[in-house]
DNA sequence: GCCGTTTTCGGCCCGACTGTTTTCAGTCG
């Protein structure tokens, strides 16, 4: 049986292919347009084929239907197994260089004859394309540098993407019997933003029995390495995955040291060293004995520390306030009481206000921030004056209705280049709440950007600056800004700071959180929702929020309802 | 490929930027 979640992925790739192959655009976005609105319905896609009625979903006609028919009847898809065949694996690869789009890939193809990035270099190499039409020198750095990013990129995932596929895997590994205590360690565990592989550390007595049960895994690609105490995997998705299997005894001391950072095991030992202690992954000796650890929190004490979270291990300070017992509880998911930086179908979101307030109630929240684009963002439908009216009634009766739970009227202004904020003064006063982002215009000097941002941060409408970097995790690198001198006007001005909790983003970076957090300047941890499952993005953001050193109190968005209308009251 | 309709084919989001060109194509958000 086929998931909504594969005939959807169908679609999205037919529409790739199709741009590679040089076809009208526009059927192209009909592939993922048909893609987007299957995403919205809930109707069982099974129904509607035995019915017939998939043509009456918008976006969808006679000819995807009957595609789509044959794909949920037969589980295959002739015209897309034609498609992939006619376009070579790695032009998909390709499109992931920055400035490399479906044309000038499909000139190379058929100038050149390159069919992957490893011929793409080369050529590049050879000063080839410089000769092509349309191509020059500039045009053929650039690609090189994109080249160069690539390679660093592929060998990295985002953290979303590795966090579900370790819990299936961890899922499936428990039901060994002979596990006596098993976790996720490495960069996973300590929540960052990026991951190279999957460590997974599990203490047996029958380590071969473990290492069996592993190795038939079904979701697996092939086996690196199979040991007693180390079976390294390639999984069905390319991602690494290895097993450190020790004995119970072992496995405190085995957690830390896989848990990691690097740099913080290294300071760690240094510690232990200055106690007159050894340490390493099979335990903390004082001349041949072992100081007995039955866990990890007894492994900190042992050495004069304060447990120590996994998200804080970066050597970033957490051992010297550990000693001092000056370690701040971190937030957690509990503590978030609202969700601000949510689209609807007003913008480019897909879902309608009434959906979005209704998922965020049910999630057990008691407040939603909605912030759609403004006029500016026409590429996402940014708002007209006459759709914030609709907008602001649509909210004033919902909020009579979904009572005590309350939805904010805000909006996602852009900051224009010169660092004004999208309408006049009196539209922006009608909002609750305004978020100022940069969608254009991201190639300004460092000087420039930071002085269109902190003037963005002194417009009194502004409340909060939105994924201020603008970076796309293994895609798209930040733009150029002093990020100290906007988090010290933000403090300046009473501001707050997003940290946009969307896994491509996860910006404000944590390594800047620990700055804003001293500098008192609040952060709103917000997914920046399109849809109804990205309200659940806040977790990632939570994750990273914790990296960053943040409690409760130093997150917007865990004031319950009545102080953050307060709050924002205070800041008009 | 879908949609709407001026029921048979034209419009589909659009503006900025870059690097090519010398008026524009491709890419991006």
């Amino acid at each position: 049986m086929l998931t909504k979640e594969t005939v959807i992925q169908v679609l999205e790739e037919i529409a790739v292919l199709l741009e590679l192959t040089g076809e009208n655009p526009f059927k192209s976005r009909a592939y993922q347009n048909a893609a987007r609105n299957l995403e919205k319905i809930d109707t069982d896609l099974n129904e509607l084929v035995e019915k017939n009625k998939l043509s009456e979903i918008e976006g969808i006609g006679e000819a995807i239907s009957k595609k789509l028919s044959e794909l949920m009847q037969t589980g295959k898809l002739e015209y897309y197994e034609k498609l992939k065949a006619s376009v070579p694996p790695g032009h998909l690869e390709m499109l992931r260089i920055p400035g490399l789009g479906p044309k000038k890939i499909h000139t190379l193809y058929e100038q050149l004859g390159i069919k992957d990035v490893g011929e793409l270099e080369y050529a590049c190499l050879e000063n080839r394309l410089v000769e092509l039409k349309g191509f020059g020198k500039k045009t053929q750095d650039n690609i090189l540098a994109g080249i160069a990013k690539f390679k660093v990129y592929k060998e990295r995932r985002l953290y979303a993407e590795v966090a579900a596929e370790a819990d299936v895997l961890l899922n499936y590994l428990k039901k060994e019997k002979n596990i006596l205590s098993i976790s996720i360690a490495g960069s996973l565990r300590r929540g960052n933003e990026t991951i190279k592989d999957i460590d997974i550390l599990a203490a047996t007595k029958n380590p071969e029995k473990l290492a069996g049960h592993f190795t038939s895994y079904k979701q697996m690609e092939s086996v690196i390495a199979s040991g007693e105490t180390k079976v390294s995997v390639v999984l069905e998705s390319g991602i690494n995955a290895d097993l450190r299997i020790v004995t119970p005894d072992e496995y405190s001391y085995a957690l830390h040291h896989f848990t990691g950072s690097k740099e913080h095991n290294t300071a760690m030992r240094g510690r232990a060293k200055d106690m007159g202690l050894k340490m390493n992954e099979y335990g903390l000796f004082r001349g041949e004995k072992n100081i007995k650890c039955k866990n990890e929190e007894e492994l900190f004490a042992a050495l004069g520390l304060q447990f120590i979270e996994p998200e804080l291990r970066e050597n970033m300070g957490e051992i010297q306030a550990a000693e001092k017992n000056e370690l701040p509880k971190l937030v957690e998911e509990k503590d978030v009481r609202g969700i601000f930086h949510v689209h609807t179908n007003f913008s480019d979101g897909g879902e309608s206000l009434e959906n979005m307030a209704q998922a965020a109630k049910k999630m057990g929240l008691a407040y939603i921030g909605i912030s759609d684009h403004s006029r500016s963002a026409a590429y996402a439908g940014g708002l007209k004056e006459d759709d914030i009216k609709k907008q602001h009634e649509l909210i004033d009766e919902l909020n009579k209705k979904l009572k005590p739970f309350h939805i904010f009227k805000g909006i996602e202004s852009d900051i224009l280049p010169d660092g004004s904020l999208d309408y006049d003064a009196k539209t922006l006063e009608r909002f609750d709440f305004v978020i100022a982002a940069v969608h254009s215009n991201f190639n300004m000097s460092v000087a420039d950007m930071t002085a269109r941002l902190t003037k963005a941060l002194q417009n009194k409408y502004t409340t909060m600056l939105a994924h201020p970097t603008g970076r796309l995790l293994l895609s798209r690198e930040p733009y150029a800004v002093n990020m100290e001198k906007i988090i010290e006007t933000a403090a300046k001005f009473g501001k707050a700071i997003e940290l946009n909790a969307n896994a491509h983003r996860l910006d404000l970076d944590w390594r800047h959180c620990i700055y804003a957090k001293r500098k008192g300047v609040k952060i709103a941890i917000n997914p920046d929702a399109h849809q109804i499952a990205g309200l659940h993005d806040v977790s990632f953001g939570i994750k990273i929020a914790r990296k960053g050193w943040l409690s409760k109190e130093d997150c917007l968005n865990c004031m319950d309802l009545q102080k953050i209308k307060e709050y924002l009251i205070k800041k008009r």
